[in-house]
Order: structure tokens, then sequence, then C-alpha cells
DNA sequence: TGCTAGCATTCACAACGTGAACGATGTCAA
DNA sequence: TTGACATCGTTCACGTTGTGAATGCTAGCA
């Protein structure tokens, strides 16, 4: 009854594994982009802006996954930021329609480049072949899952 | 100023990749072991128990990375599930123990089936090669990351 | 014996996101 | 045109998750 034979193997499934580590990174993105007043959600607005150009914020809510109220409140901090401009659309006056600016491309560009530096600390250790089979995958399973523009969060379960 | 050409690459790190497919999967397997009344920070508990045996709340909470009043409902929860058991420890009365019961265990190995059929679903359309290259490189990101037993949460920004 | 430290627990609180309700606008049929 | 109904954005109340401070026991040491 005491002592359990069965070591589970949860941590050796890539679920435990990605999820735990997904987290990981997830909060140290968070953590970085604080800088510049952003969560990952804004900057999940912000790329999916940057790839449709405009759109209304119902559009935006259902590429990341999210209410649309949970939309009402990313904009209005990114308008206050500068980042994106709000206008109604004169066809439907029901629709805002978001626009990048160019301080809102800066931002972007910013975050982008955390990304990048997090990317390198992160596969720097990796050997070479590791590094590149796994950008493989992970850009494969991410194509094969639509990878909603979407940064993830961070906490870690 | 309207048309911005700077396609951001965010999505082409791996930081946003491993980000969101890791909320993903998390979100998939908190709803499944949601069958079991269990949430992910308990399946991390409860690995956490079998690895460790048996050990305090303190000891748990510095595994899992979050507040000792955090492990206390955990643990409260778990209890009542009769996952596991609580006890005093009789050379120093302040702590309580929290081991493993039989119940656990077979909770536990319910969780980890999930967890494979998940790597299955995932895994499954990729090439071969990619699937062992991709567990190689993530098993080699968790030992190097110190893996600590937590199983992410579900957000992803 | 008294002081100080450590453990578990409770409680108030902040952060995040959802869903229902609402007002403004658009659409379509009578 | 008018009226019924749908849609968009917004607000608001709420549930969930986790933290940190305060509390009560218990240990250990002078």
């Amino acid at each position: 009854m005491n002592d359990v034979k069965l070591s589970t193997g949860l941590p050796e499934t890539v679920t435990f594994q990605l999820g735990t580590l997904g987290a990981l990174i997830a909060e140290r993105f968070a953590n970085e982009i604080a800088v510049y007043a952003l969560k990952p959600k804004h900057v999940g607005l912000l790329t999916a802006l940057i790839h449709a150009g405009a759109a209304s914020q119902q559009e935006l809510a259902a590429k990341l996954m999210v209410a649309p109220s949970l939309v009402v409140s990313l904009a209005d901090h990114l308008e206050q930021l500068e980042a994106i401009s709000r206008v109604r659309d004169p066809g439907d006056r029901r629709r805002q329609i978001l626009k990048l600016t160019d301080e809102g491309a800066r931002l972007l560009t910013r975050c982008e480049n955390i990304a990048r530096t997090i990317d390198d600390d992160l596969l720097g250790p990796l050997p070479g072949r590791q590094r590149t089979a796994l950008r493989h995958a992970l850009k494969a399973l991410a194509a094969q899952k639509g990878l909603p523009i979407t940064s993830s969060r961070k906490d870690a379960t």
C-alpha cells in the first residue's frame, strides 16, 4: 500500500512537456513585454491586425478565440497607447474597424525581437540537428492546428 | 502609413508556437481530466507525490512553484477524493505529510492515459522522423529547464 | 521559561475572462 | 414606410485562479 511501483510516465508525455514548457515561455514573454505596457493578448491582437490589415472587433474576437467583450478592453488599451486606430465602418456603422498604426507596428516589432531572443536562449543549448528538427515539427503542428493568433498565457499547471 | 510592409514574424517564432500549442494542449488536457474532478494542478501535485513518495505541503509548494496557501486547497480537494492521505508528521507536528493513496495512483494512471491519447492525436499526423525528433528535443528542453512538476494552464495569450 | 522561526490555514484581494443585458444600427418582409 | 428581428460593440455582475498578509500551533534555542 505504501511504496507505489508504477512510476507514472506523465512527465514523459509530449502533452505534459509542451504544456509546461509553453507555460514557462509564455510567462517569460509576458514579463518582458510588460515593459511596453503590453500583455500577450495585446500582442495577439496586433498580430492579427498586421495580417488582416484591418478588422472589426467581432472578427478579431473570433480569431483570438475570446469573448467580444474582451476585445473591447484590449482595444481600449491599445488605442490609448496609440497602437491602433478605431473608426466606425462607414458602410455599417455598428462595426468598429481596428487598424494598426505606425506606433503599433513599432511595438509589434519590439515584441518580435523579444520573442526571437527567447527563441535563441531556449534553442541555443540544443544540438544543431535537434534545433532545426524542433523548428520544423513545431511549424508543422502549428500549421496543422490552424495556429490561432494568440500568445498563450502565463500559468502553468 | 496604411499598408504596413513588415509582416511580423512573431508566429514564426518558437516562443509563439510553443506558447500557443502548449496552451491549446493544456486546455484539452484540463477538459478531459475534469471527468475525474481534477484540474491540472491536482495532477501536478499527485505527480510530485508519486516521485517523492511523500512530502510536506511546503515542499510541494516549492516543487509546484505556487504559494503554500494554494497547496492547502489542492490538498483539501485531493483528500476529499481520497487520492491522498494527510497526516501530521510525528517528528514535527507542524508539518502535514501528504501521501499518495491507491486511489490517487489509479487516478494518476487515468490522467496519464489521457495524456498519451492526446500525444497520439497530436503526433499522429506528423511524419515519423519529425515525431521522434520532436520527442527528443522536447525531452532535452524539459530536462534542461528542470521541468517543474506542473501541468500548465489554459490561457493562451 | 521566554523568544524567535517555521508550517499550515484562513481571509481579503487583484487579475483575467465569460455571458447576459442593453442601446444603436442594419436588414428584410409586409 | 413600418415593424420585427438580427448584429455589433459596450457595460456589468460574476466565477475562477492565485497571491500575500495575518493567525495559531509547534519547534528549537538561549
